[in-house]
DNA sequence: CGCTTTTGACCTGCGC
DNA sequence: GCGCAGGTCAAAAGCG
Protein backbone atom coordinates (compact mmCIF):
# COMPACT_ATOMS: atom_id res chain seq x y z
CA UNK A 1 0.00 0.00 0.00
CA UNK A 2 2.80 2.65 0.58
CA UNK A 3 3.86 1.76 -1.89
CA UNK A 4 1.57 2.01 -4.59
CA UNK A 5 1.30 5.48 -2.34
CA UNK A 6 4.87 6.59 -2.82
CA UNK A 7 3.84 6.32 -6.80
CA UNK A 8 1.18 7.78 -6.92
CA UNK A 9 2.46 10.94 -5.37
CA UNK A 10 3.56 11.14 -8.62
CA UNK A 11 0.53 10.92 -10.65
CA UNK A 12 -1.14 13.88 -12.24
CA UNK A 13 -3.83 14.84 -9.13
CA UNK A 14 -6.84 16.10 -8.94
CA UNK A 15 -7.36 17.99 -5.37
CA UNK A 16 -9.27 16.12 -3.30
CA UNK A 17 -7.43 13.21 -4.29
CA UNK A 18 -4.33 14.66 -3.58
CA UNK A 19 -5.10 15.64 -0.18
CA UNK A 20 -6.31 12.29 0.36
CA UNK A 21 -3.09 10.87 -0.73
CA UNK A 22 -0.89 13.09 0.42
CA UNK A 23 -2.60 12.88 4.01
CA UNK A 24 -2.20 9.42 4.24
CA UNK A 25 0.60 8.91 6.44
CA UNK A 26 2.00 4.82 6.18
CA UNK A 27 1.86 3.64 9.87
CA UNK A 28 5.36 3.66 11.32
CA UNK A 29 5.78 6.82 9.23
CA UNK A 30 8.15 4.80 6.97
CA UNK A 31 7.23 6.29 3.90
CA UNK A 32 7.64 4.48 0.98
CA UNK A 33 9.60 6.67 -1.36
CA UNK A 34 8.77 6.54 -4.43
CA UNK A 35 10.18 5.06 -7.99
CA UNK A 36 12.92 7.42 -8.10
CA UNK A 37 13.59 7.50 -4.16
CA UNK A 38 11.42 11.12 -3.79
CA UNK A 39 9.49 10.91 -0.62
CA UNK A 40 7.08 12.76 -0.56
CA UNK A 41 5.87 12.12 3.03
CA UNK A 42 9.34 12.42 4.36
CA UNK A 43 8.78 15.95 2.96
CA UNK A 44 5.19 16.75 4.68
CA UNK A 45 3.89 13.72 6.10
CA UNK A 46 0.71 15.71 6.26
CA UNK A 47 0.67 17.25 2.80
CA UNK A 48 -2.07 17.40 0.82
CA UNK A 49 -2.87 20.21 -2.24
CA UNK A 50 -3.40 22.73 0.23
CA UNK A 51 -0.28 21.92 1.71
CA UNK A 52 1.83 21.93 -1.38
CA UNK A 53 0.97 25.52 -1.71
CA UNK A 54 2.06 26.57 1.59
CA UNK A 55 5.74 26.18 0.61
CA UNK A 56 6.95 29.83 2.21
CA UNK A 57 8.22 30.17 -1.49
CA UNK A 58 6.82 28.12 -3.51
CA UNK A 59 9.55 26.73 -5.11
CA UNK A 60 8.64 24.67 -8.39
CA UNK A 61 12.14 23.39 -9.20
CA UNK A 62 12.93 21.97 -5.97
CA UNK A 63 10.27 19.21 -6.00
CA UNK A 64 11.58 18.75 -9.14
CA UNK A 65 14.26 17.90 -8.31
CA UNK A 66 13.47 15.86 -5.40
CA UNK A 67 11.22 13.85 -7.37
CA UNK A 68 14.76 13.23 -9.59
CA UNK A 69 13.05 15.21 -12.22
CA UNK A 70 16.06 17.24 -13.70
CA UNK A 71 13.90 19.56 -14.69
CA UNK A 72 16.29 22.39 -14.04
CA UNK A 73 18.83 20.80 -15.80
CA UNK A 74 19.69 22.61 -19.47
CA UNK A 75 19.16 19.91 -21.31
CA UNK A 76 19.01 15.90 -21.99
CA UNK A 77 17.55 15.66 -18.97
CA UNK A 78 15.04 13.16 -19.70
CA UNK A 79 17.16 10.28 -19.76
CA UNK A 80 17.21 10.84 -16.27
CA UNK A 81 14.06 11.15 -15.43
CA UNK A 82 12.14 9.30 -17.72
CA UNK A 83 11.75 6.20 -15.54
CA UNK A 84 10.06 7.79 -12.83
CA UNK A 85 7.40 9.66 -15.15
CA UNK A 86 7.12 7.44 -17.05
CA UNK A 87 5.72 5.33 -14.09
CA UNK A 88 4.03 8.05 -12.67
CA UNK A 89 1.87 8.22 -15.87
CA UNK A 90 0.95 4.44 -16.47
CA UNK A 91 -1.30 3.93 -13.38
CA UNK A 92 -2.60 7.84 -13.00
CA UNK A 93 -6.42 7.46 -12.49
CA UNK A 94 -8.69 10.06 -11.46
CA UNK A 95 -5.83 12.64 -11.49
CA UNK A 96 -4.69 15.44 -12.97
CA UNK A 97 -2.46 18.09 -12.39
CA UNK A 98 -1.66 19.61 -15.59
CA UNK A 99 1.68 20.68 -15.47
CA UNK A 100 2.41 23.53 -18.03
CA UNK A 101 4.63 25.26 -17.48
CA UNK A 102 6.60 27.46 -18.12
CA UNK A 103 8.40 25.59 -20.80
CA UNK A 104 5.75 23.16 -21.97
CA UNK A 105 8.75 22.38 -24.13
CA UNK A 106 7.92 19.81 -26.42
CA UNK A 107 9.58 16.66 -25.84
CA UNK A 108 9.51 13.62 -28.01
CA UNK A 109 10.21 10.43 -26.60
CA UNK A 110 13.61 10.39 -27.36
CA UNK A 111 13.16 13.71 -26.85
CA UNK A 112 16.64 16.13 -26.04
CA UNK A 113 14.37 18.45 -23.68
CA UNK A 114 15.26 21.61 -25.02
CA UNK A 115 14.68 21.72 -21.45
CA UNK A 116 15.04 25.61 -22.12
CA UNK A 117 12.76 26.70 -20.01
CA UNK A 118 11.75 24.73 -17.72
CA UNK A 119 10.14 27.41 -15.97
CA UNK A 120 9.34 29.78 -19.07
CA UNK A 121 9.00 32.87 -18.44
CA UNK A 122 8.75 33.43 -21.99
CA UNK A 123 6.46 30.31 -22.38
CA UNK A 124 2.36 31.65 -22.48
CA UNK A 125 2.67 28.96 -25.19
CA UNK A 126 5.67 26.49 -25.60
CA UNK A 127 5.90 27.79 -29.22
CA UNK A 128 6.80 31.23 -28.01
CA UNK A 129 8.58 29.77 -25.44
CA UNK A 130 10.45 27.74 -28.51
CA UNK A 131 10.87 31.26 -29.72
CA UNK A 132 12.64 32.45 -26.72
CA UNK A 133 16.22 31.79 -26.69
CA UNK A 134 16.12 28.67 -24.02
CA UNK A 135 18.10 29.99 -21.24
CA UNK A 136 19.20 28.39 -17.97
CA UNK A 137 16.26 28.51 -15.14
CA UNK A 138 18.19 30.35 -12.88
CA UNK A 139 18.64 33.09 -15.15
CA UNK A 140 14.96 33.33 -15.98
CA UNK A 141 14.17 33.15 -12.33
CA UNK A 142 16.56 36.28 -11.75
CA UNK A 143 15.14 37.95 -14.37
CA UNK A 144 12.06 37.75 -13.44
CA UNK A 145 12.93 38.69 -9.95
CA UNK A 146 14.13 41.54 -11.44
CA UNK A 147 11.63 42.59 -13.28
CA UNK A 148 9.30 42.39 -10.47
CA UNK A 149 11.45 44.42 -8.52
CA UNK A 150 10.96 46.66 -11.37
CA UNK A 151 7.02 46.25 -11.28
CA UNK A 152 7.06 46.88 -7.80
CA UNK A 153 9.09 50.13 -8.09
CA UNK A 154 7.01 51.06 -11.14
CA UNK A 155 4.00 50.74 -8.52
CA UNK A 156 5.49 52.40 -5.80
CA UNK A 157 7.13 55.65 -7.91
CA UNK A 158 5.08 55.88 -10.89
CA UNK A 159 1.69 55.25 -9.38
CA UNK A 160 0.06 58.14 -10.92
CA UNK A 161 0.68 58.07 -14.60
CA UNK A 162 -1.98 55.26 -14.80
CA UNK A 163 -1.26 51.64 -14.64
CA UNK A 164 -2.76 51.55 -18.34
CA UNK A 165 0.66 53.81 -19.30
CA UNK A 166 2.75 51.69 -17.20
CA UNK A 167 1.65 48.62 -18.97
CA UNK A 168 2.60 50.32 -22.34
CA UNK A 169 6.09 51.23 -20.66
CA UNK A 170 7.23 47.31 -21.06
CA UNK A 171 5.90 47.54 -24.25
CA UNK A 172 9.27 46.73 -26.15
CA UNK A 173 9.73 43.45 -23.71
CA UNK A 174 7.32 40.98 -23.91
CA UNK A 175 5.45 40.19 -21.06
CA UNK A 176 6.95 37.46 -19.46
CA UNK A 177 4.95 34.89 -18.08
CA UNK A 178 5.53 33.41 -14.77
CA UNK A 179 5.69 29.30 -14.41
CA UNK A 180 2.53 27.40 -13.95
CA UNK A 181 1.09 24.72 -12.94
CA UNK A 182 -2.73 23.42 -13.14
CA UNK A 183 -4.95 21.63 -11.34
CA UNK A 184 -7.85 19.92 -12.08
CA UNK A 185 -10.38 19.29 -9.12
CA UNK A 186 -13.77 18.02 -8.68
CA UNK A 187 -15.12 20.55 -6.57
CA UNK A 188 -18.63 22.08 -6.22
CA UNK A 189 -16.45 25.11 -5.52
CA UNK A 190 -14.83 27.18 -8.20
CA UNK A 191 -12.37 29.08 -5.63
CA UNK A 192 -10.62 26.38 -3.61
CA UNK A 193 -9.18 27.59 -0.21
CA UNK A 194 -5.07 27.13 -0.54
CA UNK A 195 -4.39 28.92 2.19
CA UNK A 196 -3.33 31.97 0.49
CA UNK A 197 -5.62 35.19 0.13
CA UNK A 198 -6.74 36.10 -3.65
CA UNK A 199 -8.14 38.83 -4.89
CA UNK A 200 -10.46 38.62 -8.16
CA UNK A 201 -9.11 41.19 -10.53
CA UNK A 202 -10.60 39.59 -13.85
CA UNK A 203 -13.72 37.45 -14.91
CA UNK A 204 -13.85 36.71 -19.24
CA UNK A 205 -15.82 34.25 -20.55
CA UNK A 206 -14.30 31.58 -22.23
CA UNK A 207 -14.93 30.52 -25.86
CA UNK A 208 -16.35 27.42 -26.28
CA UNK A 209 -17.64 27.67 -22.40
CA UNK A 210 -20.72 28.49 -20.61
CA UNK A 211 -18.56 29.15 -17.69
CA UNK A 212 -16.60 32.19 -17.51
CA UNK A 213 -12.90 31.87 -16.23
CA UNK A 214 -12.14 34.07 -13.52
CA UNK A 215 -8.56 35.67 -12.75
CA UNK A 216 -7.51 36.12 -9.54
CA UNK A 217 -4.17 37.37 -8.16
CA UNK A 218 -2.38 36.82 -4.72
CA UNK A 219 -3.01 39.92 -2.21
CA UNK A 220 -0.15 39.78 -0.49
CA UNK A 221 2.25 42.75 -1.41
CA UNK A 222 4.48 42.47 -4.18
CA UNK A 223 3.49 38.50 -4.65
CA UNK A 224 3.55 38.19 -8.20
CA UNK A 225 1.29 35.18 -8.01
CA UNK A 226 -2.14 34.49 -9.88
CA UNK A 227 -4.83 31.78 -10.22
CA UNK A 228 -7.03 31.12 -12.92
CA UNK A 229 -10.23 29.56 -12.16
CA UNK A 230 -11.76 27.77 -14.89
CA UNK A 231 -15.16 25.61 -14.80
CA UNK A 232 -14.78 22.61 -17.84
CA UNK A 233 -18.01 22.97 -19.87
CA UNK A 234 -18.31 19.48 -20.00
CA UNK A 235 -18.51 18.67 -16.71
CA UNK A 236 -19.20 21.13 -14.25
CA UNK A 237 -17.75 19.03 -11.70
CA UNK A 238 -14.60 19.83 -12.25
CA UNK A 239 -12.56 23.10 -11.94
CA UNK A 240 -9.66 23.99 -13.62
CA UNK A 241 -7.32 25.57 -11.32
CA UNK A 242 -3.91 27.34 -13.41
CA UNK A 243 -1.83 28.58 -10.54
CA UNK A 244 1.32 31.46 -12.48
CA UNK A 245 4.04 31.96 -10.55
CA UNK A 246 5.58 31.97 -7.05
CA UNK A 247 4.81 32.96 -3.37
CA UNK A 248 7.48 35.04 -2.12
CA UNK A 249 5.88 34.96 1.08
CA UNK A 250 4.51 32.22 3.75
CA UNK A 251 0.75 31.49 3.32
CA UNK A 252 -1.42 33.52 5.36
CA UNK A 253 -2.62 30.18 6.61
CA UNK A 254 1.11 28.63 7.92
CA UNK A 255 2.14 31.60 9.31
CA UNK A 256 -0.81 31.94 11.41
CA UNK A 257 0.33 28.37 12.51
CA UNK A 258 -0.44 25.45 10.68
CA UNK A 259 1.88 23.50 12.58
CA UNK A 260 2.25 20.70 10.01
CA UNK A 261 2.52 23.36 7.08
CA UNK A 262 5.78 24.92 8.32
CA UNK A 263 8.31 22.38 6.50
CA UNK A 264 9.50 24.86 3.56
CA UNK A 265 7.72 22.32 0.66
CA UNK A 266 8.88 21.53 -2.28
CA UNK A 267 5.90 23.13 -4.81
CA UNK A 268 4.72 20.66 -7.36
CA UNK A 269 7.02 21.73 -9.96
CA UNK A 270 5.35 23.10 -13.25
CA UNK A 271 8.50 21.36 -14.55
CA UNK A 272 7.53 18.14 -12.63
CA UNK A 273 3.97 18.00 -14.11
CA UNK A 274 4.86 19.60 -17.40
CA UNK A 275 7.98 16.60 -17.63
CA UNK A 276 5.47 13.84 -16.63
CA UNK A 277 3.06 15.35 -19.48
CA UNK A 278 5.75 15.16 -21.76
CA UNK A 279 6.89 11.70 -20.76
CA UNK A 280 3.37 10.42 -21.77
CA UNK A 281 2.42 13.12 -24.23
CA UNK A 282 4.32 11.84 -27.11
CA UNK A 283 3.41 8.28 -26.98
CA UNK A 284 -0.02 8.93 -26.85
CA UNK A 285 0.07 11.38 -29.06
CA UNK A 286 1.30 9.59 -31.84
CA UNK A 287 -1.40 6.58 -31.13
CA UNK A 288 -3.78 9.48 -31.31
CA UNK A 289 -2.50 10.93 -34.76
CA UNK A 290 -1.62 7.63 -36.05
CA UNK A 291 -5.40 7.18 -35.96
CA UNK A 292 -6.03 10.22 -36.99
CA UNK A 293 -7.37 11.48 -33.91
CA UNK A 294 -5.85 15.14 -33.81
CA UNK A 295 -8.76 16.45 -31.65
CA UNK A 296 -7.20 17.44 -28.25
CA UNK A 297 -10.14 16.86 -26.06
CA UNK A 298 -9.84 13.79 -27.46
CA UNK A 299 -6.28 13.31 -27.20
CA UNK A 300 -6.01 15.20 -23.77
CA UNK A 301 -9.01 13.27 -22.84
CA UNK A 302 -6.56 9.80 -23.40
CA UNK A 303 -4.25 11.27 -21.76
CA UNK A 304 -6.34 11.01 -18.42
CA UNK A 305 -8.18 8.03 -18.88
CA UNK A 306 -10.23 8.59 -15.21
CA UNK A 307 -11.42 12.30 -16.47
CA UNK A 308 -12.86 10.24 -19.65
CA UNK A 309 -15.34 9.16 -17.24
CA UNK A 310 -16.73 12.54 -16.17
CA UNK A 311 -15.81 14.19 -19.33
CA UNK A 312 -12.25 16.11 -19.89
CA UNK A 313 -12.18 19.58 -18.95
CA UNK A 314 -12.60 22.50 -21.28
CA UNK A 315 -9.72 23.05 -23.06
CA UNK A 316 -9.54 26.35 -23.38
CA UNK A 317 -7.35 26.87 -20.36
CA UNK A 318 -5.07 23.82 -21.23
CA UNK A 319 -4.50 25.07 -24.14
CA UNK A 320 -2.13 27.36 -22.51
CA UNK A 321 -0.86 23.85 -21.08
CA UNK A 322 -0.70 21.79 -24.05
CA UNK A 323 0.46 24.15 -26.25
CA UNK A 324 2.99 21.94 -28.68
CA UNK A 325 0.51 18.77 -28.59
CA UNK A 326 -2.99 20.41 -28.87
CA UNK A 327 -2.38 22.22 -32.28
CA UNK A 328 -2.06 19.31 -34.00
CA UNK A 329 1.44 18.32 -32.77
CA UNK A 330 4.23 17.33 -34.29
CA UNK A 331 6.12 19.85 -35.80
C1' DC B 1 -13.88 52.09 6.37
C1' DG B 2 -11.30 48.80 4.18
C1' DC B 3 -11.37 45.03 1.40
C1' DT B 4 -13.39 42.18 -2.24
C1' DT B 5 -16.18 41.42 -6.28
C1' DT B 6 -18.22 42.83 -10.53
C1' DT B 7 -17.89 44.41 -15.01
C1' DG B 8 -16.97 47.07 -19.12
C1' DA B 9 -13.12 48.91 -21.39
C1' DC B 10 -8.68 48.51 -22.83
C1' DC B 11 -4.28 46.21 -24.15
C1' DT B 12 -1.69 42.53 -26.29
C1' DG B 13 -0.52 38.68 -29.07
C1' DC B 14 -1.64 35.74 -32.73
C1' DG B 15 -3.61 33.94 -36.94
C1' DC B 16 -5.52 34.99 -41.27
C1' DG C 1 -4.13 45.47 -41.24
C1' DC C 2 -7.98 43.31 -39.09
C1' DG C 3 -10.46 40.53 -36.05
C1' DC C 4 -10.52 37.46 -32.29
C1' DA C 5 -9.48 35.78 -27.82
C1' DG C 6 -7.00 36.07 -23.66
C1' DG C 7 -5.50 38.88 -20.04
C1' DT C 8 -5.57 43.10 -17.19
C1' DC C 9 -7.16 47.49 -15.35
C1' DA C 10 -9.89 50.32 -12.57
C1' DA C 11 -14.27 52.48 -11.24
C1' DA C 12 -18.33 51.29 -9.00
C1' DA C 13 -20.89 48.44 -6.08
C1' DG C 14 -21.25 45.23 -2.35
C1' DC C 15 -20.08 43.36 2.07
C1' DG C 16 -18.59 42.68 6.88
Amino acid sequence: MAGDQGREHYHFLLHDELSALFSQKPPGGAADPGPRGFDLQAVSPLLSFTDLLHGPAMDYDSLGRDLGLSCSAPSGVLGSSGTASRELMTDGNDNACYGCGGGATPLTPNSSVSSSSTEAAGEEDGERCKKDQPKLEEEEEEEEEEEEEQRAKDDDEGGDTSKKVNKTKKKGVKRQRQPRFAFVTKSEVDHLDDGYRWRKYGQKAVKNSPYPRSYYRCTTQKCPVKKRVERSYQDPTIVITTYEGKHNHQSPATARGSTHLMAPLPMMSTSFCQELMMQQIPQLHRSDTQQGNTNPNVFLASLLPSLQQSHFPDYGLLQDIFPPFVHGGQP
